[in-house]
RNA sequence: GACCCGUUGGUCAAGUGGUUAAGACACCGCCCUUUCACGGCGGUAACAUGAGUUCAAAUCUCGUACGGGUCACCA
């Protein structure tokens, strides 16, 4: 039997910038249809005026495109399934609701927002689930016409409600979660098809687009497990057959364990963020698809063709995934310590210049002094942006020292280490990392203190910092004039703490 | 409140009836580096709970607790 080609789509509302449980949507799609061989779809559900940002739509395109997702078909690219707009297929919508209408399947429904707010606090009061009930119960078609002519002349403006069979279970076979029901009584009443604007509800766009989009399965979140039984109501009505599901769970903050809410301001949420952090688009995409997906094997790193060769919707995680922020800078500092030297060039000195570190336009000379800065600090670097602060000592003219820093030296020895060493380095014939580590070793000879005792004092009073890149490189990059002010200035506070 | 779903170390996360219960992050120790970091090696540490099914349960069933999602003319 000839496989079916797999169609799969991802189908954002255009309400802001790309957020992170959005992008696994999109990256979980695209590796099911890129590992099937089969079609992408993008399409833009738009059909909330009230809620589309002016530049919404082509944001979240373009941060896709920076984490190396694409799409065969979308508003961008064209299609023979188009418009990938929902707010252009009005006429197409307006053609099923009609026929729903016509079939007596679907009718028009008077009561106000008010009266339905009324109605659910009422139920709510009572302990029963909020719902919509029927409005004409118990009327003959020709009681019916007079209510809805009544309200007509009132001015009052209908929607349209698709009517739910009674004593019905919609189901499913859920690719995560397996087999998932409900009873027709729970899923809340007739519901909105099309809304008094004209525009149709979510619930029903999405139906008839992703049957006229021909979509075979449709991986999407956890939060629209509820809104499936719904759909299911419409694909009925048409007596069509609906895709696959795959409900995938949410992402939830590590710290509260709650779903990751774009109010949460303690995760950074959306993709933009971390683009101008630094963080690599292949170290993203590696990260957002071990959110809820785990590979066989013990592996963590895997490479765009990998994930694609491996991913399997199977091994997607029935828990909720938590999002460890911790986890996401080792990766990135893994993919960091790879990556191409011009390319971290690039990031760093944006981050710098944002910074205000470096002027616009650097001479070659600074630039290849960058250049030098971001190598020594590459390998210690969750993400470029980390260089302002890793680097601040090669930028401020008297870095100040920590509590920590001042413990290590305080001692007998470090006066002494530091002394010597001033006085070896300015000696040295070339101010080079070899030199400096000449006059550390002289240093030694002439002290007698070795190892950690010798080190982090000239680590710390020569650069000001008691982490970096090796001492010698420091010291080479960070200049005679600097270095020696570092000392002098360690001096003098050693002096006024009486040391 | 109702309906759906989940619960394995400090954190993430494998595991689908028989395992010494993987691996990663973090932490600790040792090694490397005449220093911090990086890297290497090793270590501490877990099946929410009660009952049932079974020769055998982290794995199956039911209850309890806890957590989450959803109940719109938002998507």
């Amino acid at each position: 039997m000839a496989k079916e080609k797999i169609r799969v789509r991802y189908a954002p509302s255009p309400t802001g910038h790309l957020h992170i449980g959005n992008a696994r949507t999109a990256l979980f799609n695209y590796l099911f249809a890129r590992h099937n061989k089969g079609t992408m779809v993008l399409r833009i559900e738009d059909t909330d005026q009230k809620r589309n940002v002016e530049g919404g739509s082509k944001s979240q395109m373009e941060n896709l495109h920076w984490l190396g997702i694409d799409w065969d078909e979308g508003p961008d690219v064209g299609g023979e399934y188009g418009p990938y707009r929902q707010s252009e297929r009005k006429d197409i919508y307006n053609k099923y609701i009609q026929q729903l209408l016509d079939e007596g399947k679907a009718y028009y429904s008077y009561t106000t927002s008010e009266e339905l707010e009324a109605q659910r606090e009422e139920q709510r009061a009572m302990g029963i689930a909020p719902h919509y009930t029927y409005e004409y119960e118990g009327m003959t078609a020709d009681e019916i016409k007079q209510a809805q002519a009544a309200a007509e002349a009132k001015g009052l403006k209908p929607v349209v409600r698709i009517h739910i069979p009674e004593r019905r279970t919609y189901a499913w076979d859920d690719m995560v979660k397996g087999h998932v029901s409900f009873e027709s009584d729970t899923i809340g009443g007739d519901f909105v098809i099309q809304k008094r604007d004209g525009m149709p509800t979510y619930n029903f766009a999405v139906v008839i687009d992703d049957h006229l989009m021909e979509i075979t399965h449709v991986l999407r979140g956890d939060d629209h497990v509820a809104n499936t039984p719904k759909q299911l109501v419409v694909y009925e009505a048409f007596n069509w057959t609906p895709p696959k599901f795959a409900h995938m769970t949410l992402i939830i903050n590590a710290a509260t364990g709650k779903k990751l809410s774009k109010r949460d301001e303690s995760v950074l949420q959306f993709i933009e963020q971390y683009r101008d952090l630094g963080y690599l688009p292949d170290a993203m995409f590696n990260f957002i698809t071990l959110l809820g997906w785990s590979p066989v094997g013990e592996s963590e790193l895997f490479g765009r063709k990998e994930l694609i060769k491996l991913f399997d919707p199977k091994r997607l995680s029935k828990s909720p995934a938590a999002f460890d922020k911790k986890k996401l800078e080792w990766v990135n500092n893994q993919y960091v310590k790879n990556a191409d030297r011009d390319t971290l060039l690039d990031l760093s000195l944006n981050n710098l210049q944002e910074a205000g570190l470096v002027e616009q336009d650097p001479n070659p000379e600074k630039m290849e002094w960058i250049r030098q800065l971001v190598n020594i600090y590459s390998v210690q670097m969750s993400y470029t942006k980390q260089i302002v602060d890793l680097g601040r000592i090669f930028f401020e003219e008297e870095p100040k020292l920590t509590e920590a820093e001042l413990d290590e030296i305080k001692n007998d020895d470090a006066r002494p280490v530091i002394e010597e060493f001033k006085k070896q380095l300015s000696q040295v014939p070339r101010f080079t990392a070899v030199q400096a580590m000449n006059a550390i070793m002289a240093t030694r000879a002439a002290t007698g203190v070795k190892g950690r005792k010798l080190f982090m004092p000239i680590r710390i009073a020569a650069t000001r910092s008691m982490i970096g890149p090796g001492i010698g490189e420091a010291i080479e990059l960070m200049g005679k004039e600097r270095v020696m002010h570092h000392l002098e200035l360690t001096l003098t506070e050693l002096n006024e703490a009486n040391i």
